[in-house]
DNA sequence: ACGACTTATACTCCAAACGAGCATTTCATA
DNA sequence: TATGAAATGCTCGTTTGGAGTATAAGTCGT
């Protein structure tokens, strides 16, 4: 299959490495693990390592001091412009997602390299749409639509609107949470997030924080991802504490899917699928009257590994 | 990032390639080309390739001498014990799921290496259950009550019998097409497909016929993939002729699944969402009633590209 | 102690989606 | 002309999912 000159070719242009999109949840909020403030963490790809996951589970934890609960490959990438090291050099990065919890109070020796967690919506403010907007919401759309207008034909322009109804949910058409990546190209393609350009302070409000290279391009794969596992997978407990209130998981959700959920029939939802039991006790501290503190049923992992769950969707 | 040493250190070490799972559907009968009869198409990533999908479209093009419509990755594999050269060479592949149609008569000069397009049920004959073979399924309920049988403790027996019965739907649990991927692993795991080892020709009747390396499970990974996405994405018709009844298209889709589906839900499901469009002519050769030939509406991959399609699912 | 406020929790309603079946139509062929 | 095979049209009952109403049980300020 692949002869001795074929890997001496690839030898001196080839680099593999591994990223992480690492999340966590809190305080109502996801949040992501960045270096530097502007990269996802990474790392080379060494023999060392028994496979990919296992490389990966090993440096993240190395890094940030705590082990992951989670974790799923997300999409491999080696595009020609990449940017990185210009010349002959290619990298194909293996990214992944992880999911965890923020690491208590005990900050022990600060790893290497600056890592901080950031508010994902920083990145992707338009992603947000848990309280309604009314200002950005209009301006993304007049910015598109002008897009739209500057099309250099009609049969051109006609497909850009019907491209940006549909991932951005306007004309009847519903706002849909997964499609996280198509609307970050498609504002990439338009020319609204010039990640190579400097921007003023207000620009970088409206259309987010820039990242490093590809990464925000990364982050969207993996925010994309995990809204739509949450909708039938029970990942979402890998973010959240031991023992939880409803409404906490709740908010947990509406956190990542970036819009809110009929509470009434989430809960029928949880429910009816045995995904918790309850603890017992009561949580005193909700403002309202105390709610049941519950757990996750890590005994259904079993059966629901392969069957499927559901959580609501808008 | 990625300092010089490092990608010395990797240098000698690391290749990088690309493996395809190349389908298409004859005759109401879904198949994979192979090479050599018992491989997936493979090469190695170039430089000169602009990214891993258009290097995938080159060599398989150049291998297969047309053109695929569809093109998607599906997982990058680089464990420790993945077969291969046994020395240090650590081998990352990178793998695809292509469609199209198998080329038709204008054989011309024979590719390299052999290629062949085989029945994907050949790998996998469980995974057809388009006629109850009450005698095979009996036989390997059987094998797997074994497995459960000699587990080491009750408790991991338990856990077997679960997972058995949930894999292949035994026990009240319906039988889910799209864990292609975790029967192929239960089944390894129970040592019921010693891919390693030499079988008799009873044996490989019934266990499917053996893949170099770890192909069948690449294979697994593109079957599971293709299963789950002809549900919400129309990607069925990639792999049909250019118009074609709506039987046709039934069959194809109950070949994919391996399972077959209600007629009438079936038309219902692709009419209301307008996914083709009546050419005018009629298919006389049905042995019935002659059919309404149609045509997919390529149109509407702009809108339903993101949006999604549901074709029935049992 | 009392009322206002907040959250938890229990039910009800309704419409769309889905699975299954019956009936009728329209061909080719024996 | 009868028969078989498939195409096509329609009905029915169940499930699922979205949305709303009502009530319970605490906290907190006065």
């Amino acid at each position: 299959m692949s002869s001795a000159p074929t890997i001496a070719a690839q030898a001196e242009t080839l680099a593999v490495n591994l990223i992480a999109v690492l999340v966590a949840v809190t305080d109502d909020q996801p949040r992501i693990l960045t270096i530097g403030g502007s990269a996802l963490p990474s790392g080379p790809f060494e023999l060392a390592h028994r496979s990919l996951q296992s490389g990966l589970r090993d440096w993240v934890e190395q890094q940030t001091h705590h082990p992951i609960g989670y974790v799923e490959q997300l999409y491999t990438f080696a595009d020609r412009d990449r940017g990185g090291d210009g010349d002959g050099l290619r990298m194909v990065s293996i990214s992944y997602l992880g999911l965890t919890r923020e690491r208590p109070a005990s900050r022990t020796p600060a790893p290497t390299g600056d890592p901080e967690w950031r508010d994902w919506y920083a990145f992707f403010p338009w992603e947000d749409r848990r309280q309604v907007d009314e200002v950005r919401a209009t301006a993304l759309a007049v910015a598109l639509q002008a897009w739209v207008g500057h099309a250099p034909d009609a049969r051109t322009g006609k497909v850009r609107a019907q491209r940006c109804a549909i991932a951005f949910g306007l004309d009847g058409h519903g706002w849909n949470e997964d499609l996280v990546l198509q609307r970050y190209e498609l504002l990439f393609e338009a020319a609204l997030i010039p990640e190579a350009h400097t921007l003023d302070t207000e620009s970088e409000a409206r259309m987010g924080l820039r990242m490093t290279g590809d990464h925000r391009r990364i982050l969207a794969t993996g925010m994309a991802r995990l809204r739509a596992k949450i909708k039938y997978r029970p990942v979402v407990f890998e973010l959240l504490p031991e023992t939880f209130t409803l409404l906490q998981l709740q908010r947990s959700v509406e956190a990542l899917a970036g819009r809110l959920v009929h509470k009434q029939n989430f809960r029928r939802l949880i429910e009816q699928q045995d995904l918790v039991e309850e603890i017992g006790a009561l949580a005193t501290d909700t403002g309202g009257r105390p709610a049941k503190l519950v757990r996750f049923r890590r005994d259904i992992l079993d059966e629901r590994a392969m069957v499927g769950t559901k959580l609501p969707r808008p």
